[in-house]
DNA sequence: CTTACCATGTAAGGCGTTACATGATTCA
DNA sequence: TGAATCATGTAACGCCTTACATGGTAAG
């Protein structure tokens, strides 16, 4: 239990909520994970493959599957390891923003050039704000339906503050580059 | 110059601004790059000799240097190769914060772990913060002396602007969770 | 004289992406 | 019937971290 692999615990974590294939744990990725973690196809399946092996997740092949589907299923022994790993301390928060990098570096471009990598990333969050304030809505509406919507939101909402944060920091920052342009 | 790796534009803009030894180039990345960028010694000192090799910097290995140190500079080729960089369309902005990865599985430890994982966020941030405003009002007292000081008080206030922001969402979030505890 | 920091590097191994390969089903 | 989407996987490769290995110098 020392330094457990994420991709582990958060196909652990979604199969706690839901049996899933390999496939729709990767939508939930692409959609409600996508603002704090990703993966892909590469890293999913094999990480199946060794959740199966380690008992952590089952395949359960029975039942209402026409197709050749393979819905896996969390085990007991998955529910503890992952409520062992949920108790431990958070070892790394870690962000990684090119267009920081980029503006960082921006003398090498220019004011213009700075203001529109800060345009580009503006137009970004303003696209996805309404996504996130729609899912908060959401789930506030369906609150009662299950106890993890709560924390879902949570997680939900810290999208919405930094993203409003993002704005108003783009509004500034371009001020700022238009009036040394000046 | 299809897809850069990272590290090498990294380097070669701090370069761009001043001569550095591999050793010098990691404490930057532990302290202006930290927020959003990091490397270890093992990414570090591989790529330097790789620029070196494509002739995007050089050791200049005169002068005022007692010791066995190697200090790096960049060519001509080299800045323009991170000005291309630069001016390139930023890729990818990514975040993978474990707090909000164990706060979406919350369910699984229950509203006081919860908090405690908030507690810990805040601890760290609030820590942080006061380093950021020092850092940005130096910046501004010595906005004349350098042109690139103005993109560096950039991604400084983008790092206090969400930091403030969240630890707004660190009283709320804690809120929702000790009212629904009550 | 010894601790802390300066300084450079390598080797092994982990982790994960991209691209590829394949095929079923649904819907227009 | 053709396009989109569902669905599973592998192989190659890249990138980076961790841990190790080594030694100089400054300060107390």
């Amino acid at each position: 239990m020392a330094t457990e692999k994420k991709i582990d615990c958060v196909i652990l974590g979604l199969l706690s909520h839901e049996n899933l294939t390999g496939y729709e744990i990767k939508k939930r990725m692409d959609t409600a994970l996508k603002y704090f973690w990703g993966a892909s196809y590469g890293s999913i399946y094999p990480a199946l493959s060794d959740l199966v092996g380690r008992g952590l997740a089952t395949k359960c092949e029975g039942a209402e599957n026409k197709r050749n589907k393979i819905i896996y299923s969390i085990t007991e022994e998955g529910r503890k390891y992952l409520r062992e790993w949920v108790a431990l301390p958070v070892e790394k928060d870690e962000l990684r923003y090119e267009t920081l990098l980029k503006l960082f570096f921006g003398k090498e471009g220019g004011p213009l050039q700075a203001e529109s990598h800060i345009d580009a990333f503006q137009k970004k969050i303003e696209e996805e704000l309404p996504c996130l304030i729609g899912a908060a809505d959401t789930l506030r509406e369906n609150m009662e339906l299950d106890e993890a919507h709560k924390y879902y939101l949570l997680t939900v909402e810290f999208g919405i503050k930094t993203y409003r944060a993002y704005l108003e920091w783009c509004k500034e920052a371009k001020a700022m580059l238009s009036k040394e342009r000046a």
